[in-house]
DNA sequence: AAATAAGCGTGATCTATATCACATCAAACC
DNA sequence: GGTTTGATGTGATATAGATCACGCTTATTT
């Protein structure tokens, strides 16, 4: 089940048996299950969770209590509320379980121990930070410059095996439209 | 005046003089005057500019031609189109100058040995790109929770001496509202 | 098996913001 | 020094999308 880490750390850099053997003691697997809060809004959040099984959603509660999601997570997907987790303050968003999930997840302390001794991890978290970075862009300028409708096909052609586990609801939060709207957007 | 960039440097990591003076061989110098552009879509984009003086915005144009401004930097700042940077395609922003400017930009593949010979580069760049990452997830999470003039307001309090030096309608694109729209928002 | 909640669609209405159209003033340029 | 260009404000109008309100169906829960 591991494995599942090993395939992604392996796209980006090569390991030995004995350096995965060292990698995998900086991490904790964790279950969750459907509903389960993993992080909660106010509260420390240290970790961030690599998603061997399941689905989970990060999202922020605005001040009239509404619910805007920043991020999905499925298998082979990793989630944190990452201002919480770098600089070490509490969360500010909170993360869900939309079905039963497993997860591997590394501390904040555990992975600047895992970088200073061994540098390929270090490259690894920054080759994933940017490739982040880089897809965040991508985001900001779809929410600027695409309709309600573009938005959604884009999705749909982006993450369509994603769109079938989530409810419509959810994918409108992402995309940032009412439920309502996004309904009265053809699929096609 | 390469102070500048060894003041930032040393923000998060400590250098020698050789050390520094290391770091230095990898950067080259560079002017460009008002209106200038620095990258344009379409193009190569292999370098990630560092400003000494001056100002510059980089921006998307849609297929209607309308402009979207992902960024300014002004000193202390670094500029670049990421995607095409990291990796090494075809630019799909423009980046130009809205003064006259002074940089010092980084090549992708000086980046990468500077990286590989001097870890404390490649821990410098991680620390950046993270924070990076953390102001994109506000800057969506502003997009998708606020109202035009709630994020003006942010703006002003955020980037202070910035809105000084930028016509409103740079703002108004920066923040995904209309310069109408945003000349009708109360300053206070 | 009944009861409750979640998911989805759809009509009616409202509203924030875009767009269009000018006018004014300052700045840059020939 | 006169002229084009840029920057800003503001009225009038249009519209994408939000919100409110309802019904129907399918899952969960007890």
């Amino acid at each position: 089940m591991e494995d599942l880490l090993r395939q992604q750390i392996e796209k980006i850099v090569k390991l030995t048996d004995e350096e995965f053997a060292f990698v995998l003691t900086h991490f904790t697997q964790r279950q969750f299950k459907k509903h389960q809060y993993v992080v909660q809004g106010g509260n420390a959040a240290p970790n961030d969770y690599f998603v061997l099984k399941g689905l989970l959603k990060s999202f922020y509660l605005d001040e009239s209590g509404k619910m805007h999601i920043l991020q999905f997570a499925m298998e082979d997907w990793w989630i944190s509320d990452p201002q919480a987790y770098h600089n070490k303050t509490l969360a500010t968003l909170n993360i869900d379980c939309l079905e039963d999930t497993s997860t591997m997840y590394i501390s904040i302390d555990n992975r600047e121990k895992l970088c200073a001794d061994l540098k390929k991890m270090e490259y690894f978290f920054m080759k994933k930070t940017t490739a982040g970075y880089i897809a965040l862009q991508r985001r900001i300028l779809s929410l600027m410059s695409q309709k309600a409708d573009e938005r959604y096909h884009q999705f749909i052609s982006l993450y369509p095996s994603l769109l079938q586990r989530l409810p419509k609801a959810l994918v409108a939060s992402y995309l940032g439209i009412s439920r309502e709207t996004l309904s009265r957007i053809s699929a096609v």
